[in-house]
DNA sequence: TATAGTTTTAAACGAACGTTTGAACAAAAT
DNA sequence: ATTTTGTTCAAACGTTCGTTTAAAACTATA
């Protein structure tokens, strides 16, 4: 018996585990879900959890990637698109470049559902769960990022660049949590308004004039 | 024996569970926080946590009001005194009444180390934890300051303003988590920096006027 | 000092947890 | 046909969970 299985071409069953995991990571949070209470609602034995991701761990791992990774690779690939252009960037260029592939990510058609209640989601939980979840890819992306910025903004303070940076992530996360605003039911197209709203802030934000 | 003890003047259990509780759940959130490792950081028995507050969930009530009923009680207190003036009210005034107390909320000199975090972790919980603590207080004050901001910028759409005000609540939460930027250590006067940040970032995205 | 009320304690309750085991099964390779 | 390999399964492992019990310890009033 090896390690970890090898993920055929088609595994049903590997599927059937992430899909159940990710809903149930989303309502429930990832303490409150249980392995068995997965392995029930994908209809699967509990034991083929553990055989599949190695532990509840691996598995939030593997759900968490499988939804984030094409939507940084599609923030890395708009954003060498627009710098290959060779112009100088609009701060509106550059966060659309970062917030759009969100809505258009790839074409899963329930992304939209799920993508950002599960960002939303577990990183609300502790450090020691999102750390490991973060290390690396997101900084890296994070940092040209904000080098972009700095470059279409450079009468700004580099402290002051982390900080909007900062609010940027916050109003992203703060979206993807509640897809709509405090006391109102979410509509269809929710996401969308609220993602329109969100780049005309964070630009305002970001290109900021002092009061007089 | 009684359902619940009456608080006394001083009761040393009470505050020592609440502090360990505070404590715990802010590192390791409330799931994954069991009522062993507070009973054990308070140094009480593990019977007394549940005699004192019911049950877990009313420990986590009993710390989170704690903490937020003095800032919410700051925040209706600072509103009212700028109505009180009659004037017309910049949108800048009403957003320093909602951010400032966090900042000076009451005499507690650990406030600033623990409301923040404690807001932030709990705020990531599910709804089903959140929204029973949320129930009624919070969503009156914030009504109450987006009806101020609406008066504050008469043209622009209610929709507009919710979803700006959704964005001031991320950013502020996204302060809390994590008081420092991304990939930056917390310095002393992180959050106050980053408060003052937030509030001209804030300020900028609900005054934004439409490009050219 | 008796007595009533409050708080703390050790111990246990049943339930649920993540993980592991070893046998059964399927399908491909030898 | 037989071995090998990958997968599923029921069952159990030991641990930890939130909560409850009933007695002991404490506090204060009478």
């Amino acid at each position: 018996m090896s390690d970890l299985a090898i993920a055929t071409a088609e595994n049903p069953t590997r599927e059937r585990i992430m899909d159940a995991a990710e809903d149930l990571f989303i309502e429930k949070g990832y303490s409150a879900t249980s392995m068995r209470a997965i392995a029930s609602a994908a209809g699967v034995n509990l034991a083929a959890t553990n055989y599949h991701f190695g532990s509840k761990f691996g598995l939030l791992t593997a759900v968490f990637h499988r939804r984030v990774k094409p939507i940084d690779e599609a923030r890395m690939a708009a954003l060498d698109r627009l710098e290959a252009s060779g112009e100088v960037l609009t701060v509106r260029q550059i966060i659309t470049a970062f917030l759009s592939p969100i809505l258009h990510g790839d074409n899963d058609p329930d992304l939209l559902l799920k993508l950002p209640r599960l960002i939303g989601r577990i990183m609300g939980e502790p450090e020691t769960l999102t750390k490991p979840l973060l290390e690396g890819e997101f900084s890296q992306l994070a940092g040209r990022y904000q080098q972009a910025i700095s470059r279409a903004l450079p009468q700004v303070p580099m402290e002051q660049l982390h900080w909007r940076f900062h609010f940027l992530i916050g109003g992203m996360i703060q979206l993807m949590r509640m897809p709509a605003p405090l006391g109102h039911e979410p509509a269809p197209d929710s996401l969308q308004r609220g993602m329109q709203a969100l780049m005309d802030f964070v630009v305002a934000g970001m290109t900021q004039e002092v009061e007089a």
